[in-house]
RNA sequence: GGGGCCGUAGCCCAACUGGCUGAGGCACACGGUUUAGGUCCGUGACAGUGCGAGUUCGAAUCUCGUCGGCCCCA
């Protein structure tokens, strides 16, 4: 191919886009298995939502990863790549209902912009490999495994008090409630009682927590620690107390300090509450349940707030002490943490404490702690100690009593040793349209008849516009049609469920498909999974830190289970990239605080984006977009391009210059350790580097024109993975023929000659008293004694020293020598 | 209230297990190139590492305190 002269007064990123973006199409640089036999990675992005086209966080995300991805095909390894969409979720149906469309040709149109746009930006994907969480062939297979859940007991249905969004119209996971707000439109969270399905997350919570610890180093620490604080494990007791005719248990962590629980506490809320209440207190109840139901989450366990409750007039019996004391309901208890119940220890507890003295209730000290009485402090102490007033276990350290006070009532059939999880199950059922159906039918005679695989999957309903108006239940229930059919075991009359599935069901489980998109015979093709779990390399932002990261986690825990799964963790390293933000705030479309990347696409090229993003700083930081400089990239790569031109029209040489290469041999280097360890703003900083360093060897005289050509060859395949284009133009330029299939991206990664690594002189720093007063060029291999004699004989040393006598000599060979003066 | 992270030039950020008063980029100044204050090439200036103390032969790096910012839990 004869390729045009490049400009010298113009490098236009734009014409080098369009001259190779065709090509690399055509030589399909980035299918998985190119490199079979090779050892796998499989590098993933969280996949994007279809809301408009890409914006400056997913150019920052996806520019991470690419090269990540590409510098692992680089290396040699088969990668895998893929692009994905989670196109399921609310945006399209709001945007169906405003335009009086179906939701799916909003998503698909958006699909088709930010595929363009994947493409233009040059990622490195395997587009065979593509999916849609909202096509038929995708949630046929979340059906499936929903069905799966369903028969091992991990789905069920159950009637509770759950989070209900007034604004979206639908139910929520505890995930999805963020400081009692909904997580997707900021709607204060109320509750409801209703019947909804829930997957059992909760029997994986140890699991859960455990296996952490083989994530430890390769994901972020405060990743596992947010997910640890979500399941949220405590270790304690149940411990049974009679109230009139009912028992009821509580559970605590700190059984050592029964004999310090002065009353007992009921969830207003709880339907306890009414049944434990005395007939002339039910008056009371009522109106504070009233009261109780209009206070969020947040209000009810503010620390601040003042305590009120109610006392219902019944009498709690302590199962070891014998005492019978007073039983409230108050708010700060919740009804769904725990059993709804607790036994108050004003004495240790800071909000029994609060609460006792609102309402002059006795606080007795049972674990003597060394600190004042918090009786007379306000101050509940919670630390150790030794136990007093507590009878016979009078005397015993905390963790002594804690055993003996659990045995004891193990023995007795008043309690047990128990673990309590903040961790609660993950409701799923959305009472949305945009989402995959939940496969069941409800049949007069057969009940809940979950639809046979093979009757899979069940279609979503031709809705569109005013059909989907939210309306507290499903849009679907009003598709007739669709909703009657009949019982796939009695062949009688039945309806079909008009829920559909969280969105988060459908992102918990792609990673899976996505090693064989095409798969029919199940969700996942065995062979291929596993071929390329678990995922190598995870990006993504840290809002994930705990909702679809645990889902994910326990769907993989799940489907190990079933004998689905070989792997028991589906990512074995993940990076959260940081966010884009502009003059210290985040990007927002209402605000106007707003870059667009199409426009900065447009201005500065792809690669200098790409550039820009990775070299702002580390992938974790945020980036303000007002403190970096895309036209500094666009220069940089510019003079990389007339690099490769001025280089590769030099004639072709043999003569090679040691210092050429030996820069270029540091520079691989480097740049190899600091892409492993993800450092991709320092080794950005290199490449700048050897680009003046090579410049400087060629605008000097150009001799050693073989070490020229190769160091600039070495920084078009390294540089490749971070500004694609470019490196493909310098490649070119070198005289490869990349039409016929010598791209820079089926190239090799080069490999730092550990000779030229070698230094023959190394030069020492002589400090007296910690001051530099002289170098000397010594043998890396030098001897400590010899170095220290040299050192001391040498000018600047006898100088500094003026005659003093030395105390010591501190000796590192070869690189240092500390002179200290007596 | 508890726990964690961070603080390096005007700005964004480097610096392996403490060891050469400290990289790269932006912005800035000067010189050359130029019709051009643009591009390019070159040169230069700018920091003693938030502040205070300690440990050490030696501290940006370790310890304590303090100020400021961020995050998680309650």
């Amino acid at each position: 191919m004869t390729t045009p002269p490049l400009e010298r007064e113009a490098y236009d990123p734009h014409t080098v886009q369009d001259r190779w973006l065709p090509v690399w199409d055509r030589l399909d640089l980035y299918r998985a298995g190119r490199a079979a036999g090779a050892e796998k990675k499989y590098v993933l992005d969280m996949f994007p939502y279809p809301s408009g086209d890409l914006h400056m966080g997913h150019a920052e995300a996806w520019a991470i990863a690419d090269v990540v991805a590409r510098y692992w095909m680089r290396r040699g390894f088969d990668v895998l790549h893929p692009p994905g969409w989670d196109s399921f979720g609310l945006p399209a149906e709001n945007a169906a209902i405003k335009r009086g469309e179906h939701p799916a040709t909003w998503t698909y149109a958006n699909i088709e912009v930010q595929a363009e746009s994947f493409r233009r930006y040059a990622i490195a994907f395997d587009w065979s490999k593509r999916l849609h969480t909202s096509d038929p062939e995708y949630y046929r297979w979340t059906q499936w495994l929903f069905t799966r859940f369903l028969e091992r007991g991990l789905a069920y249905r159950k009637s509770s008090a759950v989070n209900w969004c007034p604004q979206d119209q639908t139910v929520l996971a505890n995930e999805q409630v963020v400081q009692g707000a909904c997580e997707r439109c900021g709607a204060v969270v109320t509750k409801r009682e209703l019947t909804q399905r829930f997957f059992k997350v909760t029997d994986y919570a140890d699991r859960l927590l455990d296996d952490m610890e083989q994530l430890k180093g390769s994901w972020p620490d405060r990743v596992l620690l947010m997910q640890k604080n979500w399941i949220g494990r405590s270790v304690g007791a149940h411990v049974d107390f009679v109230v009139g005719s009912e028992t009821v248990t509580v559970f605590t962590t700190r059984p050592d300090t029964l004999y310090g629980a002065t009353f007992f506490v009921v969830a207003a809320d709880a339907p306890l509450a009414l049944s434990l209440c005395a007939p002339d207190r039910l008056a009371a109840l009522e109106a504070y349940r009233e009261q109780v139901a209009a206070a969020t989450d947040i209000e009810r366990q503010a620390t601040d707030r003042p305590k009120t409750g109610v006392d219902l007039g019944a009498r709690a019996l302590n199962p070891v002490t014998g005492e019978q004391v007073p039983v409230y309901a108050a708010d700060y208890v919740l009804a769904d943490y725990g059993t709804g119940a607790i036994m108050a220890v004003p004495a240790h507890d800071q909000r029994d404490l609060d609460f006792a003295r609102a309402f002059d209730l006795p606080v007795r000290v049972v674990v003597d702690t060394g600190a004042e009485d918090p009786a007379v402090t306000g101050v509940a102490t919670a630390g150790d100690g030794v136990l007093v007033n507590s009878g016979p276990y009078d005397g015993l350290r905390k963790d002594e009593a804690i055993e003996r006070i659990v045995a004891d009532l193990e023995a007795r059939g008043a309690g047990t040793g128990a673990v309590n999880y903040r961790l609660r199950d993950w409701l799923l059922s959305r009472q949305r349209f945009w989402g995959t159906p939940i496969p069941v039918v409800h049949c007069d005679g057969c009940g809940l008849v979950p639809v046979p695989d093979d009757q899979l999957p069940v279609v979503l309903p031709d809705l569109r516009g005013d059909a989907l108006r939210p309306a507290g239940t499903s849009p679907l229930a009003g598709a007739t049609e669709w909703v009657n059919t009949t019982c796939p075991t009695c062949g009688g009359a039945a309806t079909r469920d008009t829920d559909t599935m969280d969105t988060f069901v459908d992102s918990a489980w792609y990673f899976l498909r996505f090693c064989n998109p095409d798969y029919l015979d199940g969700p996942f093709d065995p062979e291929a999974v596993r071929q390329w779990m678990p995922v190598d390399q995870y990006v993504g932002g840290v809002e994930h830190a705990i909702l679809h990261l645990l889902y994910a986690r326990f769907f993989t825990k799940a489907l190990h289970d079933m004998g689905l799964l070989d792997v028991t963790e589906p990512f074995s390293a993940l990076m959260n990239q940081g966010q884009v933000i502009l003059n210290g705030s985040a990007m927002s479309k209402t605000t106007g605080n707003l870059v667009n990347l199409g426009d900065e696409l447009s201005r500065f090229g792809v690669d200098a984006v790409r550039l820009t993003m990775v070299f702002a700083g580390p992938p974790e930081d945020d980036i303000d977009w007002a403190d970096v400089s895309p036209s500094g990239a666009v220069k940089y790569l510019a003079r990389v391009a007339r690099l490769g031109e001025d280089v590769g029209s030099l004639p072709l040489s043999d003569v090679r210059d040691v210092a050429v290469d030996k820069v270029v041999a540091k520079t691989v280097d480097e740049v190899t350790r600091l892409v492993e360890v993800h450092r991709l703003n320092v080794a950005v900083a290199r490449f700048m580097e050897l680009t003046s360093a090579l410049r400087k060897a060629h605008d000097a005289g150009a001799v050693g024109v073989a070490s020229l050509r190769d160091g600039v060859e070495a920084l078009a395949v390294m540089l490749g993975c971070f500004a694609p284009y470019t490196a493909e133009e310098v490649w070119s330029r070198l005289g490869h023929d990349v039409d016929g299939g010598d791209s820079v991206h089926a190239s090799t990664w080069p490999s730092a000659d550990p000779l030229l690594l070698v230094e023959e002189t190394v030069t020492c720093v002589v400090q007296v008293a910690g001051k530099v007063r002289d170098r000397l060029e010594v043998a890396p291999d030098i001897g400590e004694d010899e170095l220290r004699a040299l050192a001391l004989a040498s000018d600047g040393v006898v100088k500094a020293l003026d005659g003093r006598a030395v105390k010591v000599a501190i000796v590192r060979a070869p690189k240092l020598v500390n002179v200290v003066p007596a």
